[in-house]
DNA sequence: CGAAACGACTAAATCCTTTTAGTTTAGGAG
DNA sequence: CTCCTAAACTAAAAGGATTTAGTCGTTTCG
C-alpha cells in the first residue's frame, strides 16, 4: 500500500497543501519554514511516497504522456525511430505510449482515439493512409500531433518526412551512371505518400537517362514481405532473364525479393544491381551489387519531438520539415 | 472541447448516475427505462462524449496500462515480442506503456519508478540485471509483474524465457556433428542469465563430445554491436588463422564480429563455421556455413500475457516458465 | 387496507492532487 | 493601543468519473 498525499499530511500534522508546496517546491507565493519542508520531506522519503499520477493529471490537464503510433516495430526504421524518441521524450519529462497498427487504417483509429481519451499531451503517427479519408474528431484536431514518415493531405498539420523523390531519384540515378539501361520498380501500396514519392522519384530519372519506361516494369502492392515476393514472382514470369537493374522501395520488399530469387532465381542475384530503401547492416555481407538509401532518424526524432513541444507549449504554427537521407553506394 | 458526465447529464436533464449507468450499462441492481436510456445515448453520440480516462482509473484503481521495458527496439527480438504484445493486450483492452533503456540499469530504475506513479495494472521487464541488486520499492512488489527473456533472481517472481542452455547446447551439438572440432564462443554480458545459461550450454556440449576447452576460446563482454567487433578482434589476434567454429550468444554480436572479420579477416567467412543466436532473414542469403536459434516469440507473447492477466485478476501463484527455441539449420 | 417490493431515478461520497482564497499569529509603524 | 503587513499555514473547491445509499411513486400481496 502506498500512502497518499492526505495520509503523508496526517501522519506529519499539517496540511495537505503544505505537503503539496513541499513535495512540488513550487514556492512562488507561498512559504514553507525551513523545519516543516524538512519534517514532511523526511515522512515523504521514509514511507516513499510518489504523488498518485492519475490525481495530478485529472487536475493539472496535463499528462506527460505521448502517444507514437507506428505501423509496425520489426520495421528497423520504426524501431530506431521509437527506441530514439521514446528516449528524447524521457529527457523531457514524458512517457510515451507506442502502438504497432499493422499498417490497418481501422486498427490505426481506434488505437488513436483510446489514445485521446487518456489525454495524451500529443501525438506522433506514421499513417496507414495518407489521403486522410476517415472524418477526425474535434478532439484529434485539437491536440498537438505531428506525421512522421508519411505525410497525410487532410487535416493540415505539421510532418516531418524524408526526402524520398530525392532519395529514388538519386539511387536510380547511380544505377544507371553505373550503366544499367532498363530498371524495374517494385514498391508499396500507391495509397501511401512515401510510395508515390519514391515512383516520381524513379520514374525522373529514369527520364533524365532517357530511358524506356514501359508500365511493366512499375510493380506496385504493400510494404510487406509477401509482396515483395509475389512481385518478383510476378516479375520474374513475365521476363525470366535478369534485369540489368532493380529498384525496391523497402528493406522488407527487399528481402521478399531476395526470398523468392533465392528460390527461383539465383542467377538474377549475380547479374542484376540492386537498390533499396531501407537499412540492414547485412548488407554489406551479401554478394553483389546493392546500393541503398535510409532515413535519417537521429534528425527526424529532433525535429518530431520539437515540433511536438513547440505545439504543446501553445505555438499553433504549422510546420512542415522534409529531410534528407542517407546513401550508401556499396 | 469534450464534455464531461456532468455537462451531458445537465443537457439531458437527468442526474450524473443515470449518464454513467446508460454509458457503461453495468445495469446491475439499477435499471433505466428504455426511453431515457435512448435520450441519453442520443445526447451522448451526437456530442461524441467518451469517459475521460483519468477520472475514471482514479475511482476504479484500475488504469487498463500494461508497462513494457526493454532493453532496445532496434534488437529484432524484442521488436517482435512489444508488436506482438501490443496487439495483443490490446485486443484484451489494455493500452501499451514501451520503453526502451539501452540496457541500462538506471535508466530501468527510473523508468520503472515512472511508470509505478501511473499506476499501470501490469508490468513487463527484460531487466539489465538478473542478479536483482536494487531494492525494490513495496509498490514495485506488489504490482503483477513477468520477467522476460532473462530472468531475475530476486525478488522471486514469474518469469518467461527461452531455453538458453538446451539451445546453446544443441546449437554446439550440431557444430560438432558436422565435424567442428574446436569451437570459440563469444558471448554477452556475465551478469545477465541467457549470458550465463548459454555459456553453460555450449561448455556441456563440447564436454560431451569430449572436446578441448582452453579458457581463451571463451569470451564475454557485453550484447553490443561494438562488443562483437572488439570480441572478433581479440579472437583474430590471439589466433589468426580460422577457427574450426565460433558460436555467438546474439545476432547483434554476430554482426559485429561479422563487421571485423569483414574488414580484417575475409578468410574466416569461407572457412569457419558460425552458430548464433537471433533471427535475421538475410542470414539465408549470406553465404558460408551458418546456423542458428531464436526465441518462439509468438509463445512467449501468449505465455507473458496470460500469466500477466492471471496475476491482475488476483492469482498469486508464481509461474515460471521455459519454452524451447527454434531452430534453423542451414 | 397496510406493508412490502419494485422500478426508475438522484444526492452525495470517494478517488488523489493542485490551487484559490482565506485564517492565524507575531512584529513593526504610528 | 490600534492597525497593517508578512510569514506560515489551512479549508475547501475543482477536476471527471463511479458507486453507495437513498427517495418517491406505483404495484402487489396477504
Amino acid at each position: 500500500m502506498t500512502l497518499s498525499l492526505k495520509e503523508i499530511a496526517e501522519i506529519a500534522g499539517v496540511s495537505k497543501t503544505t505537503v503539496s508546496m513541499v513535495v512540488n517546491g513550487r514556492g512562488e507565493h507561498y512559504r514553507i519554514s525551513a523545519e516543516t519542508r524538512e519534517h514532511v520531506m523526511r515522512l515523504v522519503e521514509e514511507y516513499g511516497y510518489s504523488p498518485n499520477a492519475q490525481a495530478r493529471s485529472l487536475r493539472l490537464r496535463k499528462t506527460q504522456t505521448l502517444g507514437v503510433v507506428v505501423p509496425g516495430l520489426v520495421n528497423r526504421f520504426f524501431a530506431e525511430f521509437a527506441e530514439r524518441f521514446d528516449g528524447a521524450a524521457r529527457a523531457q519529462g514524458y512517457q510515451v505510449f507506442l502502438t504497432a497498427t499493422n499498417d490497418d487504417l481501422p486498427t490505426e483509429i481506434e488505437v488513436v482515439k483510446n489514445l485521446l481519451s487518456r489525454n495524451i499531451d500529443g501525438l506522433v503517427v506514421a499513417s496507414a493512409d495518407s489521403a486522410g479519408r476517415w472524418t477526425p474528431s474535434n478532439k484529434y484536431l485539437a491536440i498537438p500531433r505531428v506525421y512522421i514518415d508519411r505525410l497525410v493531405a487532410r487535416p493540415e498539420a505539421s510532418w516531418v518526412v524524408s526526402d524520398d523523390y530525392d532519395g529514388a531519384y538519386r539511387l536510380v540515378d547511380e544505377l544507371c551512371r553505373r550503366g544499367a539501361r532498363e530498371v524495374y520498380y517494385i514498391g508499396g501500396g500507391p495509397r501511401i505518400s512515401t510510395s508515390m514519392d519514391r515512383r516520381r522519384g524513379v520514374q525522373d530519372a529514369l527520364q533524365t537517362h532517357r530511358l524506356e519506361q514501359r508500365p511493366e516494369q512499375i510493380l506496385e502492392r504493400g510494404y510487406d514481405f509477401r509482396d515483395g515476393y509475389a512481385m518478383a514472382q510476378q516479375l520474374h514470369d513475365q521476363h525470366p532473364t535478369p534485369p540489368e537493374a532493380l529498384f525496391t522501395g523497402s528493406m522488407t520488399l527487399f528481402e521478399g525479393v531476395l526470398q523468392y530469387l533465392q528460390e527461383q532465381a539465383p542467377l538474377w542475384l549475380e547479374h542484376t544491381r540492386f537498390a533499396t530503401f531501407g537499412k540492414q547492416p547485412m548488407l554489406d555481407y551479401l554478394p553483389g551489387s546493392i546500393i541503398s538509401a535510409h532515413q535519417d532518424v537521429e534528425k527526424m526524432v529532433e525535429a518530431t519531438l520539437e515540433l511536438l513541444l513547440r505545439q504543446i507549449s501553445g505555438d499553433t504554427e504549422i510546420q512542415q520539415i522534409k529531410i534528407p537521407l542517407k546513401f550508401v553506394f556499396r
